[in-house]
DNA sequence: GGAATCATCT
């Protein structure tokens, strides 16, 4: 109280003299405005106020406006200002008064939580929705996933005869788009009488967003047939369904089609969705060109450039990236951290990896699902097994892709009964395992010859997890059987199978065939491998191994002859190393690195010790 | 009232 009378407020001031007289002070209404503008919290207005009460009719409307000013949306306000300001409604003179003062609160308000709570109120009291009422708490329904209380908005828009208005109809389709619910989008969209472009940019969004990304194209060229001119936010989610198509010459015509239209082009949104859909599409020349030539970037850009790198398997470029993006000053976001330590981990970069967890720690960047994922997975993939385990464990917030890295992980560094281990730790955590984990659950026991616990987890899929075994689960159980010597199982194991074989549930059979030296069914294979994947030199290069092994190298080189006249080549076999911090690429016949031959003995042992362990192919190693 | 980037796989 005694720093507010500090204060230079010619009302306050005078108030002083009103307590000591008894007369009450005169004010001029431009004091008074004046006043009300210099008030710098509600106590302050809340003093004027009572001050003001007896001596002049109530303020109440200009009041109402200068408390609004201090609801700031973005933080929590205090509970005073707003228990204050709903004090206030009740001192306004008309209902239309009283709403209009309901939907600014609810405006100022609309990215918190109280706003369901202020809309029931307004309702008990009396006082009905409007067209700028509804979509107000809906923006706030949709932010919250706030489904029911979204439904119950919905019946209200009905009841009180808004719904066929746009800005409703909108809010409400964006609310059913943010819960997933399409069909409800779809129908309030075929039934509004009256649709913008904000209509069909939120159509095409929710299409886009639950995957149905053709009709979200379809419904993008209908637009255009009825003579709607895209803007940004449209061309953004339109170019985000061609990415999910991964379809380079749509992208592109709707890429040319923008070049029609100047402001757009610049905006650093479209810029981005284009470099995505060029990144996503496979074009990552055209993603760079446009990225170069973009006048404004910003984070998202460069993650946009450094993650479809990453998703190309261009690792290192995708680096080269990372180290320009540090060499601008701009700081790496945790989207960007998470793409590095994907390329770290496939590149076998351990030090930047670790690197990268440094600058997580120091930064206090949240180890949310993300980065926690990123960092077990490069670990693993590093093989710093532990260090994997040691920030799982460290994990607050455990998901089914943090278990699934762990069990992978645990299975590629030949730590079977680990992986089996988390994997039986995840009921009691509430973690339901999906195909994925099951790729690992099923390669762990495959590679540590546990074909009885293999056997009975395939079953469980379907029967206590209710997921249906796809191409990679009969796969593994090709593999598992295969390498136990159970040859003839597996063969009848595929010829059980629901659905069709693909190339690894074949590729796994064959190479089950080249341990255990089966040349006639390996042949048999072989052609059913490659009537799949012509294109492909694995299955030849196998079978050209199991003639070796059976010493039939007549067949063998006839073999890689065939190949030859097919113009096929082996893929080079592609390995890295980190050696002191470096890491040394390789690949098959390169005779550049100075220290090849000291690496290259190492990689030949590595690939025996892992070979023994059923862990790698040879085609991954130098021989 | 509507917009962009990130994770597990034989």
């Amino acid at each position: 109280m005694l720093k507010f009378l500090k204060m230079e407020n010619p009302i306050i001031s005078s108030s002083k003299a009103f307590n000591s007289s008894n007369s009450p002070p005169k004010i001029p209404h431009t004091n008074y405005i004046h006043s009300l503008e210099s008030c710098q919290s509600t106590r302050e207005i809340k003093q004027l106020h009572a001050l003001t009460i007896k001596t002049r009719p109530l303020q109440t409307q200009l009041i109402c406006s200068k408390i609004l000013s201090f609801l700031n949306p973005s933080s929590s306000s205090s509970p005073e200002t707003l228990n204050y300001a709903r004090e206030l409604i009740n001192h306004l003179d008309t209902p239309d008064l009283q709403l209009q003062f309901y939907n600014s609160l609810i405006q100022a308000l609309s990215s918190s939580s109280q706003v369901m709570a202020l809309y029931k109120e307004m309702v008990t009291k009396g006082i009905y929705p409007d067209t700028y009422t509804i979509p107000f708490v809906l923006k706030s329904c949709a932010k919250f996933r706030a489904f029911e209380e979204g439904r119950q908005l919905h019946a209200h828009s009905v009841k009180f005869g808004l719904s066929s208005n746009v800005y409703v109809l909108n809010t409400l389709m964006r609310l059913y788009a943010v819960c997933g619910i399409t069909q409800y989008v779809k129908e309030l969209f075929d039934q509004s009488p009256e649709r913008d472009l904000v209509s069909w940019t939120t159509l095409i969004q929710a299409f886009v967003k639950m995957g149905f990304a053709k009709e979200a194209i379809r419904a993008y060229f209908d637009m255009c047939r009825a003579n709607l001119q895209p803007d940004k936010r449209t061309l953004v989610v339109v170019l985000s369904a061609c990415s999910r198509l991964g379809d380079l010459s749509l992208g592109t015509r709707i890429h040319e089609n923008i070049c029609d239209v100047h402001d757009v082009y610049s905006d650093v949104f479209v810029g981005n969705a284009l470099v995505d859909m060029y990144m996503k599409c496979g074009d990552a020349d055209s993603a760079r060109q446009l990225f170069e030539k973009m006048p404004v970037k910003n984070v998202v850009s460069w993650n946009s450039m450094i993650s479809g790198l990453v998703q190309q398997g261009q690792f290192k470029e995708a680096l080269h990236v990372f180290r320009d993006m540090q060499g601008i000053g701009l700081r790496p976001d945790s989207v960007t951290l998470v793409a590095v330590l994907n390329a770290c981990s496939n590149l076998g970069k351990l030090e930047l990896g670790k690197w990268v967890h440094a600058y997580i720690d120091k930064n206090r960047i949240k180890a949310d699902g993300f980065i926690g994922n990123a960092l077990v997975d490069m670990y693993a993939k590093c093989g710093s097994i532990e260090q994997a385990f040691g920030v799982f464990r460290g994990m607050e917030c455990k998901d089914v892709f943090s278990y699934t890295a762990m069990i992978v992980g645990f299975a590629m560094n030949g730590e079977a009964e680990r992986a089996l281990e988390i994997f039986s730790e995840m009921p009691a955590a509430g973690i339901k395992p999906d195909e994925v984990t099951f790729v690992g659950v099923l390669s762990a026991c495959s590679h540590a010859g546990m074909v009885e616990e293999g056997r009975r987890h395939f079953e469980d899929m379907s029967r206590v997890y209710n997921l249906e075994p796809q191409t990679e689960h009969y796969g593994c159980m090709v593999d598992l059987l295969g390498r136990a010597g159970l040859i003839s199982e597996a063969e009848e194991f595929i010829t059980n199978m629901p659905i069709e074989p693909d190339a690894f549930v074949w590729g796994a059979l064959l190479g089950a065939c080249k341990i255990h030296g089966k040349v006639e069914l390996g042949e048999t294979v072989m052609k059913r491998l490659v009537a799949i994947e012509p294109e492909r030199d694995g299955a030849y290069i196998l079978m050209s191994n199991i003639y070796s092994s059976a010493n039939r190298w007549k067949d063998a080189i006839k073999l890689r002859k065939a190949m030859k006249e097919r113009k096929m080549k082996k893929a080079p076999g592609c390995s890295s190393i980190e050696v002191n911090g470096v890491v040394h690429e390789f690949r098959k016949g390169d005779k550049s690195h100075p220290r090849n031959e000291e690496l290259r003995k190492l990689l030949a042992e590595m690939a025996i010790h892992l070979q023994n362990h059923g862990q790698l192919p040879t085609s991954n190693f130098i021989t």
